[in-house]
RNA sequence: GCCCCCGUGGCGGAAUUGGUAGACGCGACGGAUUCAAAAUCCGUUGACCUAACGGUCGUGCCAGUUCGAUUCUGGCCGGGGGCACCA
């Protein structure tokens, strides 16, 4: 077998590509279409990773494509550099965030160039570039004059040992994932952007996005999480108290008549009160404060409360009255932060009620059941139903009963309908020194002063201290040490940066014109955006997506951005995850697939211990089951790599990293090369007419042009590559001699050439050259099929009986039914199947089946 | 806990709008080539029954709609993603 130099091979054809500069946009001329083909950036870790391979992968099989169909193509890459792995990569091993993250992008560029991906490396930025985040800082001072970004009091995880603010992830069990102390809750002055403001808007977008992933916009209609209902004013019982009613949001103001307690948030201003004077209350609100801020975590925790000894009256029936609980499950993040219990209907509350053997009225009496009856046990009914045990709604149905309780609310002033939204707005305060400063100077007499524009951007100090806990910005020696920009009085700097998901809320927009002197240039901007292709994993399905499709509109709203699109991303794919089987040696300790090797007796370790498969996972660094792009590349070739995450499974869906099915994309790049070698070697007919002889293969060329170009765009790259090889196999068993045959193999493997090229382009450019054309395939134009050959004029139809195929009949396109039916009727094995059967029905989907129905 | 998605041979998967389930690849098996092996090439390969022709079952499980369901509906089981300070 010929060997194929990969090595060699693709260094030179990324070399010309550089040279030709093929990749570097070029605006769209006039009557040109444009294409923005954009995967999530990098976090750049310091290795690229398999999830990389297949992200980038994916996204170059669209922009190759696009280029030869003759668009203008913007294929951009960056980095998205701020964050918190570069801050415990400082700690742990005493650099600096900024020397490491430009060395990991530094390597991580190398990794991504050899890989051969058809990117615009001139407009390449990183986000902790003082260039782009001196922009955004214009941009945050835009939306701070705007009032779309304003400060107040929040809850963050605070470590008191490390006396630092813990991200979710951070906290472990409820402790600090480093110093393993009991997490408190801490309330702090934070920024937070307004995005609530755009609930409405963010919501009816989503039904504008046709190339969305319909779970995508499910997930974020959820998110936003728009409830119609009502507020309803309890009134408390000889109180004593400051606050004389409680305030409740409901969807289901009809179940009232099931209350059976009222409960509130531990962080609601009435717990906060009773705890002053109620130390068993104190107690229980610390402890509910412990669960930290995760709402999973407060949500999966055992429902818990505590009875406040307060009484509220029922607002449709006085003599009725609820004891007011505390309960740990009620977030006060949504709503008023206080519910009525409705045991009957609701599980949490069901939960609730039998814990503390509370009442449970069933108020929603299902269909068929009967009234004396019913009972609730431990299954809540949220379904529908009929009202009963509920006075003045008795009879009704949930939908009426729900409006008629809501007019009767409004008419006694106790209540009233309102629209709420799960959506808040978005806290984007971090205490962390790796991340864009917040351009904001705290005076005495002048409270939060914007930096004026002459003095940004406020950069970072290159160098700090990890030594003392807490954050670097607020205990550097100088840094927050300034004077106010209004009265010039000594002020101190905002030492909060922002959350890293403002970075990569607007970079797609950057990207269009990555040096231009205000954030976005508007020219550039109208020329590329929106994003027409965006790919990247779901796990961004919700909060980077929703916050960059805010950003959007916050931009345009302030004049930052000026653009006719109101999405930033008009098509959107989510991949897959790259998995791996897992290995563990006797020990139990977790084992990477390269120290494992494969013997007759079973798999071992390089040192000869026994190893057991575990289960196929997500590669991650903590299960040791990951695959080294670099190695892969080194011993493979980038085309292999990049072929074998592009074939047989899904984009969509995982796709399992196997050895073997590695090995069988180096066969395949070695079968083409070898294949093209025998074509290059015969020689060259022109003007050959096709006939009988060589139709075939034709034929199947031109079907397989339309159908990997339908594959391409409908990102099913799965289905191109099974395309490629069937292509592959005519090819090879086509071995015809005359002029007609050789030329059509020439025609067809001429075809497979451009039609691989997205895939693994370094062998197409070898092949392509081999087959002795003097241009670039990057610079080649798509291959065109002819309609004519797509016309199928004769196609087999199953014929079945009883929905069981008992028959075919080989047939001419487009016959109509009284045909089909008769010729079914009258064939052999359908006469021998009908055969003490008498007809009932015969139904006739013409060119597709015929289905005889008989008893 | 809540929201969302996925489930097809030994494996990854294919299958226009509900219309022949298993394309293509991997693996396995058999053969050719070879002193031998690797590589390569050719063939077979869902399960069960049958000497064969052929038949029965079969798309996670259980129901339903339909002439016909991998596809639509309801319930269940299993796996994954997200849950607001990981990115």
């Amino acid at each position: 077998m010929t060997h194929y130099p990969h090595l060699s091979i693709e260094k030179k054809w990324q070399e010309a590509w550089e040279k030709s500069k093929c990749f570097v946009a070029k605006t769209p001329k006039p009557g040109q279409k444009k294409s923005y083909v954009l995967e999530m950036f990098p976090y750049p870790s310091g290795r690229l990773h398999m999830g990389h391979v297949r992200n980038y992968a994916l996204g170059d099989v669209v922009a190759r494509y696009k280029r030869a169909k003759g668009y203008a193509v913007l294929h951009p890459m960056g980095w998205d550099a701020f964050g918190l792995p570069a801050e415990n990569a400082a700690i742990k091993h005493k650099t600096q965030p900024k020397s490491w993250t430009y060395k990991n992008i530094s390597a991580m560029r190398e990794q991504l160039k050899s890989l051969g991906f058809s990117l615009d490396w001139s407009r390449e930025f990183a986000t902790c570039d003082p260039e782009y985040y001196s922009q955004q800082q214009k941009i945050f001072l835009k939306f701070f004059e705007n009032d779309l970004v304003y400060r107040k009091s929040s809850r963050v995880n605070w470590d008191p040992v490390e006396n630092s603010v813990l991200a979710n992830e951070q906290v472990v069990d409820g402790r600090g994932w480093r110093s393993g102390a009991l997490v408190e809750t801490r309330q702090l002055n934070q920024w937070f952007f307004r995005i609530t403001k755009y609930s409405t808007d963010l919501l009816s977008g989503l039904s504008t996005l046709d190339n969305w992933p319909e779970k995508v916009k499910t997930m974020q209609t959820n998110w936003i999480g728009k409830s119609r209902g009502a507020k309803v004013c309890f009134k408390i019982v000889d109180s004593g108290q400051k606050q004389q009613n409680i305030e409740v949001f409901t969807t289901r103001p009809d179940t009232l008549f099931g209350a059976s307690f009222i409960a509130l948030s531990p962080e609601h201003p009435l717990s906060s009160e009773l705890a002053k004077n109620n130390p068993e209350i104190d107690a229980f609100v610390r402890e509910c404060a412990q669960l930290g801020t995760s709402e999973e975590t407060i949500e999966r925790a055992e429902k818990s409360g505590i009875d406040t000894g307060l009484t509220v009256v029922h607002p449709f029936d006085e003599t009725k009255t609820l004891r007011v609980w505390i309960a740990n499950f009620v977030l006060i993040g949504y709503g008023t932060g206080a519910i009525f219990g409705c045991p009957a209907g609701d599980q949490r509350d069901l939960d609730f009620a039998i814990k503390y053997d509370l009442p449970v009225l069933p108020v929603v009496l299902p269909e068929g059941e009967c009234a004396d009856h019913y009972q609730i046990t431990d299954k809540a009914w949220t379904g529908t139903g009929s009202l009963f045990n509920s006075g003045f709604l008795n009879g009704l149905k949930v939908k009426e009963a729900i409006k008629t309780a809501l007019s009767k609310l409004e008419a006694l002033g106790i209540g009233e309908a309102v629209t709420q939204y799960r959506l808040r707005d978005w806290g984007a305060s971090r205490q962390r020194y790796w991340g864009c400063p917040i351009p904001i100077v705290h005076c005495h007499a002048c409270g939060a002063v914007p930096v004026p524009s002459a003095d940004l951007p406020v950069l970072l100090p290159d160098e700090v201290s990890f030594e003392t806990p807490g954050n670097p910005l607020d205990h550097h020696p100088d840094w927050k040490h300034t004077s106010c920009p209004k009265c010039n009085q000594k002020a101190i700097r905002e030492t909060d940066t922002l959350d890293t998901f403002v970075d990569s809320s607007w970079y797609f927009a950057r990207f269009c014109s990555p040096q231009a002197k205000d954030p976005v240039d508007s020219v550039a901007a109208n020329a590329w955006l929106p994003v027409d292709q965006y790919i990247g994993g779901v796990e961004h399905a919700v909060m980077h997506l929703l916050y960059a499709r805010f950003f959007t509109r916050a931009l345009k709203d302030c004049g930052l951005l000026e653009i006719k699109a109101d999405e930033p991303f008009d098509g959107l794919f989510t991949q897959g995850m790259v998995t791996h089987e897992t290995y563990k040696d006797p020990d139990g300790n977790w084992v990477e697939p390269v120290n494992v090797l494969r013997s007759e007796t079973g798999l071992t370790t390089k040192t000869g211990r026994s190893v057991t498969v575990g289960a196929i996972e997500k590669m991650s660094k903590s299960k040791l089951n990951t695959v080294d792009p670099a190695a892969i590349i080194q011993k493979y070739g980038a085309d292999v790599a990049r072929w074998f995450v592009l074939s047989d499974s899904p984009p969509d869906r995982d796709v399992q990293w196997t050895e073997s099915g590695l090995e069988g994309a180096a066969r395949f790049v070695s079968r083409v090369w070898v294949e093209v070698l025998r074509i290059s070697k015969e020689p060259v007919f022109t003007d050959q007419k096709t006939t009988t002889l060589s139709k075939d293969l034709v034929k199947t060329t031109h079907k397989t042009i339309n159908f990997i170009s339908q594959d391409i765009e409908t990102l099913g790259f799965n289905r191109a590559v099974a395309r490629l090889y069937s292509l592959l196999n005519d090819i090879k068993k086509s071995t015809g001699l005359e002029p007609e045959q050789i030329s059509a193999r020439r025609f067809a493997t001429k075809s497979l050439v451009l039609l691989l090229a997205p895939f693994a382009p370094h062998l197409a450019e070898s092949c392509w050259e081999t087959l002795g054309c003097k241009e670039l395939v990057a610079m080649t134009r798509w291959p065109e099929f002819d309609e004519k050959w797509l016309e199928e004029k004769t196609l087999i139809i199953p014929v079945q009986v009883n929905g069981k195929r008992r028959s075919q009949l080989s047939v001419a396109f487009g016959l109509d039914k009284d045909e089909l039916q008769s010729l079914a009727l009258k064939d052999p094995d359908i006469i021998k199947s009908l055969t003490g059967l008498s007809l009932k029905k015969i139904i006739v989907v013409p060119d597709r089946i015929i289905n005889i129905v008989a008893k």
